[in-house]
DNA sequence: GTCTATACCACGATAGAC
DNA sequence: GTCTATCGTGGTATAGAC
């Protein structure tokens, strides 16, 4: 349980210490949660005082961004610059829908298969965190994914051109948060699935899925006032005279 | 542990002491999610004493149950109840996803509209439990939603013929998590949508742009081996020799 | 049965000794 | 830098009053 993992550069070495207690937190946040994970818990698991999570992060709360920050932003600027990269391509003209998806599904592809990088539990706890009603982890989170997403979203506004800007964000949100939501999941919806046995954790089997969900869904109809909406309306109406 | 849980309507009145914990409950978990919100804090704003919770519900887990199941399952009943009106009329044929889809939300936007059945304050609540770590919630939710997703599941298979079962239960996990995660994230991601100040919190509007994007989705062509994999392939190939 | 007062142990945080 | 001691607050359990 020690000294494992990354471990980055380090002349004469990072503080050991802070990387031990790294690693542990990382390790049991991702089992258990944010709340249900106790200082004490870590610091055993890191073979340190329990004082010292205070002494080298200042609290739990900044522990568990530190624990973040070491994998999502490294994951982020390689999402960014996979997008510079396609861009730059003259090969294709303006970049197309399926491409930039790529540039935001590859990077959390990498991620999610080198146990080096966070391996594919770390998804898991990105994906939880994103949905914590913690306002600190909420805040912390918007920050991190600000420019990215700005960046994400100019690329989509230039490849789908006809789409509103105000739909358009609309639509990276769902985006977002159904790539969030179903990283968490895995062992929520079982009861959906029936999935086979082998298959349950494959984080790649299910990005595959749910890239060509998100294209046909960015794609689609403007929802001015199309059958659904319609639709809902009729029933609604008929909901409240009932 | 003793007389606890619902004690639905009884002639004379239901009990003063659990109906003022739930409300009071409610409120709080709302505002400040479950693992920030104290019993102290729920004790006191509902005016009784510390131990009244544990004694009329076991613990704060099976109060935070106790809460959701008050509004979550007569919606899921009514959800239930409108997909078998819709496919007892004689007059459409076979049931277009489109109005499965109504089904699904109109009971939502019901209870969203009516402060006495909880509000819209509601749905961020039960999206928030939707995507919690904690294990007791996760499966509490899977046994709740149970039967109304093998009920929507199967009208949407009809619907959809030609999409394999396994592919259909992915999508309509996609569905939702997304519906979830929009219910319940009014406030992360103001960063992406840049929304009218006006616009911010009605979730009507939420569904209505959210019904085409999961329409389209549900739709996609099947992701055997559809462009995005292949680009998907040859991106992480190319990750990999890098 | 219902409610109250109170005792318990684990938690996160911090001051001060080494 | 690291550790021990301690403080306030959290969920829970129970004994006894009404």
């Amino acid at each position: 349980m020690a000294g494992s993992v990354v471990s980055l550069q380090d002349g004469r070495g990072t503080t050991a210490t802070q990387d031990r207690i790294l690693d542990a937190a990382e390790a049991l946040f991702m089992e258990h949660g944010f709340e249900a994970t106790s200082l004490r818990a870590i610091t055993a698991a890191a073979s340190v005082n329990l004082a010292a999570v205070n002494y080298h992060f200042g609290s739990k709360e900044e522990l568990f961004e530190a624990v973040l920050t070491r994998r999502l932003d490294p994951m982020n600027q390689r999402r960014v610059a996979l997008l510079d990269r396609f861009e730059r391509d003259p090969a294709n003209g303006p970049l197309s829908c399926e491409r930039i998806l790529v540039a935001l599904f590859v990077p959390a592809l990498e991620l999610a298969r080198d146990p080096a990088l966070g391996g594919k539990n770390f998804l898991r706890l990105l994906g939880r965190a994103y949905a914590d009603p913690a306002p600190f982890i909420r805040r912390f989170l918007s920050e991190q994914y600000a420019q990215m997403i700005a960046r994400f979203k100019a690329a989509f506004g230039r490849a789908l051109p006809h789409l509103p800007a105000r739909e358009l964000s609309w639509r990276l949100h769902f985006i977002m948060g159904a790539l969030s939501y179903t990283l968490a999941g895995t062992d929520a919806l079982k009861l959906i699935a029936e999935l086979s046995p082998k298959e349950s954790p494959n984080d790649e089997v299910l990005l595959r899925r749910l890239a060509p969900f998100l294209l046909a869904g960015l794609k689609a109809p403007l929802p001015d006032l199309p059958d659904v909406s319609r639709e809902l309306d009729g029933e609604l109406d008929a909901a409240r005279s009932r």
